[in-house]
RNA sequence: GGGCGGGUGGCGGAACUGGCAGACGCGCAGGAUUUAGGAUCCUGUCCUGAAAGGGGUGCGGGUUCGAUUCCCGCCCCGCCCA
C-alpha cells in the first residue's frame, strides 16, 4: 500500500484540474444533497466529520450512477458564541473570530475530501447573504407575517441579556449558569408562524421520507388541540374573561379561575386591597422557569370573582404560575375534580372540588379523592346535561355555548409565534426604521442591506443591543417622511439565517434577487438532507415555515424544503461520553486524518455502526480499517495485469463462479445501502467476506501463474486458472473498488487507475447489479427434528418441496434422531430447512 | 408521569417477511515467518461438557412445528415532551 499522503495529494490535484466537484450548469437528472451547515465555533469536530461523510458518500454514489449532483456547503456564521469570545478575550472582534474559524474549519473540510462545490459557499454573516435575510424579513413584514409586540423574554440578569429557549434550558443561563427569569420588553419582533400551524401539521403527511420520530416531535411541538372558548365574566363588571379548554364537558365543575402571571390581567384585575400582594407574587413567579412553575404550582387570590355563564356560579379568580402566558388565552378554568394540575392547586389552597363526571363503576367522593378523575364517564351535577356521556358532552356543551353566544368551538396550537428580536450585535440587522411620526417603516429594498457596523467594540450586554449605543448606526432618516428617525437596534435570531439557506445555494452570487427562478426550478427541493436529530424541531420547523412562505409568495416552486431527512447518530468517546472541551476527550479530525489518512478514517466511521446509531470512537477500530484498506490494495495490485475478457458466468470455474456470485450480492447490498438505509457497515463486512472468499479460492503467488484452489486451503489441490477466470477476478477487483469508492474515494481513484481505468472512477459508472448472477445455485438445507438441528444437506436452489422432504427423511442423522418413530408432520421451507415433528 | 427508540459474546455489531443466533471486524490465545519488535499469514475463540449432548439474544409468561423477531406483564438504558 502506498503512502496515503502521496495518493491524496495526487488526486486532490487531479480533482481540481478536472473541476470534478463543480455543479453541472444544466442538470438533466438532478440530485441535491445537503448537509446542515456548520456554526464556525473553532475547528470541525467528529460529529461534523460523520455528518459530512454520510452526505458525501451519498453525493459520490449519485455522481457515479449518472445523476447531476448539487452538493454545496456554507457557514451559519452569526451567533452568540462569537460575541462571547470577544467578551472573554477582550481584543478580538466577533467578525475576525468567526472568519478565522471558518478558515480553519474549511481547511479541515477540504482535507476530508468532501465533494463540495466551494464556488457556491455561503456565509450568513456576509452582506451579500444577509441582504436577502433582510429582504425575507421585509417580505414577511409586508404580508403581515412579521409584527411588533411587547413580550416577556427569557432574561439573564447577570449577563443582562435576553436568551432563546435553548439558551435557557433547565432554567439557567447557558453562559453563567444563573437562573433565567422573564422580562418584559415592549418592542419585540415576531414572525406569525402560528398562521402556518395547520399546514405545518398537515404537510407532515407529505414527508414520508423523514424519520418518524422527527415527525412526531414536530406534531407535538405544533400541539394542535381542539376544544372550546368560553366567555366568563368578571363579577360586578361587564368585562369578559375568555378561556380555552379542551374539556368543556367539565364546565359545571369549575371552582376557581386562574390567569398567568404574564397576563396583562394580572395587573388590572386585582382589587385595591389585594394589589400589592398580587404584584409581589407576579414578580416572584416570573423569576421561576416554566418547568419549575409546573411542578411547584402556587398562586394568589386577586380579590375578584368570575361568573360561570352556564351555572351562574361565582368562583374566585387567582393568579397562578402553572398557567402559562403563551398558551391559549393565558386564563384557565379550574376544574380540580377532573384535571390533575387543577386538583393539586385546589388541594394546596383548600379550594372546593366538585365532581361533574361520574365513572361507570363507582361514585367519586371529593373528600377522599387523591387525584383528578380524567377517564370517561357521565356528566353529573351539570344541570341540563346530566347523564350525557362526557365525550358527547364536549360537543353538546360547546354547541349550547354557541347558541347562547358565550362560547364556540376553537382549535388552538401550542406553537407560539416566533420571537426573533435579539438584543445582540453579531446577527442580521432588522431592516426597520422607527419614525416618531410615521411609526415603524421598512427600509426600502434599494437600501438593502442594512450593514452591520464593524466599529462596535463593546459587547458586554447591558440589556439592550450594542447597536443601540452607536449613534452613527441608529440615526437615520425616515424613508416615508424624511424626518429624523432611528433604526431598530436589534438583530435577528440566527435560526432565520438557516431557514432559507438551502435555496440560496442554487444561485449564491445573485445580487439582484434572492435567486433566479430558473435556477431554483433546476434544483429544488433538497433530495437528501443530512444532519443531527437535535435540529428535529426548531430548525426543521423554521426551515419548513420559511419555505412555505416563499412558496406562497411565488419565489419557490416547492412548499416543503427537503424530500428526505436523514438523522445521523452522535460520535462519542470510547466510554460513550459526549466529546467536549471540558471533559478533555475531544478527538480532532484534522489530527486523525493526518495520522491515518482520509480513506481509513472514513472506512472506520462507516464500519463502526449503522449511520443512524451512536458510535463510540476508538483508535482500535482504525487498525482494522487500515488492515482492510491495505488488503484491498494488495489484492488489486496482484490482479491488475490479468487479461481483460468478457465473462460468461456459465463457463467459469465453479469456484470462481462463487466469487462472481458474491460480487453481485455485494453490489446489490451496496446499492441498497447507498440509496436506502445508509448501513455502510454491512456493505463493508460483505466486501470483507468477498475478499476472504477470494483468499480461499485463488492462489496468486504461484510462480506458474495464478491457481484456483480446489478443496480447502490445506487439503485441496490447485489447478491453473484459465484466462476467463483471471478476467473475472480482475473484474471482481474493479467491482470492489467501485463499490468502495464513495466511502474511500482515494482508494477508488488510485486502484481504478491502476487497473487501467481512464479519468475519474466517479465518472466511470457503478457496477451493474445482475440479480441472476447473485442467485445461489445450491443451498444448504438445515434438517431439524422438533426444531433442533440434527443434520444438513446441500440441495439445488430450486429443489422442490417433495424432494427436500424425502431427502430429509432418508438422512441418517434424522433417522437416528427419530429412532424409529413415525413423523407426525414435516414442514418444508423451500431453500431453507426441513423440520420433522416427531 | 406520557410518547418514541433500544437491551444479542470480552468489545463494535450481523441475522431478508417467524426459519442454522453470534456474519464481519476488534481484542485475546496458539502457530508460521523474523536476530528482536512490528507487520503479515494460518488456526481457534458464546457458555458448559472428554465427547455425545445440553443451555443461551434483559427477566417472567404466551402464540407457533419453529421466536432475537409476534403478543402480554415486569426490569434497565437513551432521547423527546411535561
Amino acid at each position: 500500500m502506498p503512502d496515503f499522503r502521496e495518493i491524496e495529494q495526487k488526486w486532490f490535484r487531479r480533482w481540481e484540474e478536472w473541476r470534478l466537484h463543480r455543479t453541472p450548469e444544466r442538470p438533466r437528472r438532478k440530485f441535491y444533497v445537503l448537509e446542515m451547515f456548520a456554526y464556525p465555533s473553532g475547528d470541525i469536530h467528529m460529529g461534523h466529520f460523520r455528518n459530512y461523510t454520510i452526505g458525501d458518500i451519498a453525493a459520490r454514489y449519485r455522481t457515479m450512477t449518472g445523476w447531476d449532483v448539487l452538493h454545496p456547503f456554507g457557514w451559519d456564521a452569526f451567533g452568540q458564541p462569537a460575541e462571547g469570545a470577544a467578551i472573554k478575550r477582550g481584543n478580538v472582534h466577533p467578525r475576525d473570530w468567526t472568519l478565522a474559524n471558518i478558515e480553519t474549519g474549511k481547511k479541515t473540510l477540504q482535507r476530508m475530501a468532501l465533494t463540495y462545490d466551494w464556488e457556491r459557499e455561503i456565509r450568513t454573516c456576509e452582506p451579500d447573504y444577509y441582504k436577502w435575510t433582510q429582504w425575507i424579513f421585509l417580505q414577511l413584514y409586508k404580508h403581515d407575517l412579521a409584527y411588533l409586540a411587547p413580550s416577556f423574554v427569557n432574561w439573564c440578569a447577570t449577563c443582562a441579556t435576553s436568551l432563546t429557549n435553548e439558551q435557557s434550558e433547565g432554567g439557567v443561563c447557558w453562559r453563567c449558569e444563573k437562573p433565567v427569569t422573564k422580562k418584559k420588553l415592549d418592542r419585540c419582533w415576531f414572525f406569525r408562524i402560528s398562521r402556518f400551524a395547520e399546514r405545518l401539521l398537515e404537510d407532515l403527511a407529505k414527508l414520508t421520507e423523514w424519520p418518524e420520530p422527527v415527525r412526531v416531535m414536530q406534531r407535538n411541538w405544533i400541539g394542535r388541540s381542539q376544544g372550546a372558548e368560553i366567555d366568563f365574566k368578571v363579577a360586578g363588571t361587564d368585562d369578559p374573561l375568555r378561556i380555552f379548554t379542551t374539556r368543556p364537558d367539565t364546565i359545571y365543575g369549575v371552582t376557581f379561575m386562574a390567569v398567568s402571571p404574564e397576563s396583562p390581567l394580572a395587573e388590572t384585575l386585582p382589587t385595591p386591597d389585594r394589589k400589592a400582594d398580587v404584584d409581589a407574587y407576579v414578580r416572584t413567579a416570573l423569576v421561576r422557569d416554566e418547568a419549575q412553575r409546573q411542578k411547584e404550582k402556587d398562586g394568589v387570590f386577586t380579590g375578584r370573582h368570575a361568573i360561570n355563564p352556564f351555572s351562574g356560579e361565582r368562583v374566585p379568580l387567582w393568579v397562578a404560575d402553572y398557567v402559562l402566558g403563551g398558551y391559549g388565552t393565558g386564563v384557565i378554568m379550574g376544574v380540580p375534580a377532573h384535571d390533575q394540575r387543577d386538583f393539586e392547586f385546589a388541594k394546596k389552597y383548600g379550594l372546593p372540588i366538585d365532581v361533574v363526571i361520574s365513572p361507570p363503576d363507582r361514585t367519586l367522593d371529593p373528600a377522599t379523592m387523591t387525584e383528578a378523575y380524567v377517564e370517561p364517564g357521565r356528566m353529573v351535577n351539570s344541570g341540563p346535561f346530566d347523564g350525557t356521556p362526557n365525550e358527547q358532552g364536549i360537543r353538546t356543551v360547546t354547541e349550547y355555548a354557541g347558541s347562547k353566544g358565550f362560547g364556540r368551538a376553537k382549535v388552538t396550537f401550542k406553537l407560539r409565534d416566533w420571537l426573533i428580536s435579539r438584543q445582540r450585535y453579531w446577527g442580521c440587522p432588522i431592516p426597520i426604521i422607527h419614525c416618531p411620526a410615521c411609526g415603524p417603516q421598512p427600509v426600502p429594498d434599494n437600501d438593502l442591506p442594512v450593514i452591520l457596523p464593524a466599529n462596535i467594540t463593546h459587547f458586554i450586554p447591558k440589556g439592550r443591543s450594542p447597536l443601540a449605543d452607536s449613534p452613527e448606526y441608529m440615526k437615520t432618516a425616515c424613508p416615508k417622511c424624511g424626518g429624523a428617525a432611528e433604526r431598530d437596534s436589534d438583530t435577528m435570531d440566527t435560526f432565520i439565517d438557516s431557514s432559507w439557506y438551502q435555496f440560496r445555494y442554487v444561485d449564491p452570487k445573485n445580487e439582484r434577487e434572492i435567486w433566479n427562478r430558473e435556477e431554483i426550478k433546476k434544483w429544488a427541493p433538497v433530495d437528501l438532507y443530512v444532519g443531527g436529530v437535535e435540529h428535529a424541531v426548531l430548525h426543521c420547523l423554521y426551515f419548513r415555515f420559511i419555505t412555505k412562505m416563499l412558496y406562497d409568495l411565488g419565489f419557490c416552486p416547492v412548499d416543503e424544503p427537503a424530500v428526505r431527512l436523514f438523522n445521523h447518530g452522535m460520535v462519542c468517546d470510547e466510554k460513550g461520553e459526549i466529546m467536549s472541551k471540558s471533559r478533555g476527550n475531544v478527538v480532532s479530525p484534522a489530527a486523525m486524518l493526518d495520522k491515518w489518512g482520509v480513506d481509513v478514517c472514513r472506512i472506520a466511521m462507516c464500519f463502526f455502526a449503522p449511520s443512524e446509531d451512536q458510535i463510540n470512537w476508538s483508535e482500535s477500530g482504525l487498525v482494522g480499517a487500515e488492515r482492510f484498506v491495505r488488503g484491498v490494495y494488495d489484492f488489486a495490485d496482484r490482479v491488475k495485469d490479468y487479461p481483460l475478457a468478457a465473462v460468461d458466468r456459465a463457463t467459469l470455474h465453479p469456484k470462481i463462479r462463487a466469487v462472481w456470485r458474491k460480487l453481485h450480492q455485494v453490489i446489490g447490498k451496496a446499492i441498497h445501502a447507498y440509496e436506502k438505509d445508509f448501513h455502510f457497515n454491512t456493505v463493508l463486512s460483505q466486501v470483507m467476506e468477498l475478499l476472504n472468499l477470494i483468499r480461499l479460492t485463488w492462489d496468486w503467488a504461484s510462480p506458474k501463474g495464478p491457481l484456483i484452489l480446489v478443496g480447502d486451503l490445506h487439503g485441496g489441490h490447485r489447478v491453473p486458472a484459465p484466462d476467463q477466470d483471471k478476467a473475472a477476478i480482475r473484474e471482481t477487483a474493479l467491482g470492489i473498488i467501485k463499490v468502495m469508492a464513495p466511502m474511500a474515494p482515494f482508494l477508488g481513484e488510485e486502484l481504478h487507475e491502476r487497473l487501467g481505468g481512464a479519468g475519474s472512477v466517479f465518472k466511470s459508472g457503478f457496477p451493474a447489479y445482475d440479480p441472476e448472477a447473485a442467485k445461489e445455485e445450491e443451498l444448504e438445507i438445515v434438517l431439524q427434528v422438533n426444531g433442533k438441528v440434527r443434520g444438513r444437506l446441500t440441495a439445488p436452489a430450486d429443489a422442490a418441496e417433495e424432494q427436500l422432504k424425502s431427502a430429509a427423511l432418508a438422512d441418517a442423522a434424522i433417522q437416528k434422531a427419530l429412532d424409529g418413530k413415525p413423523p407426525k408432520k414435516v414442514i418444508v421451507v423451500k431453500g431453507r430447512l426441513v423440520n420433522v415433528v416427531a
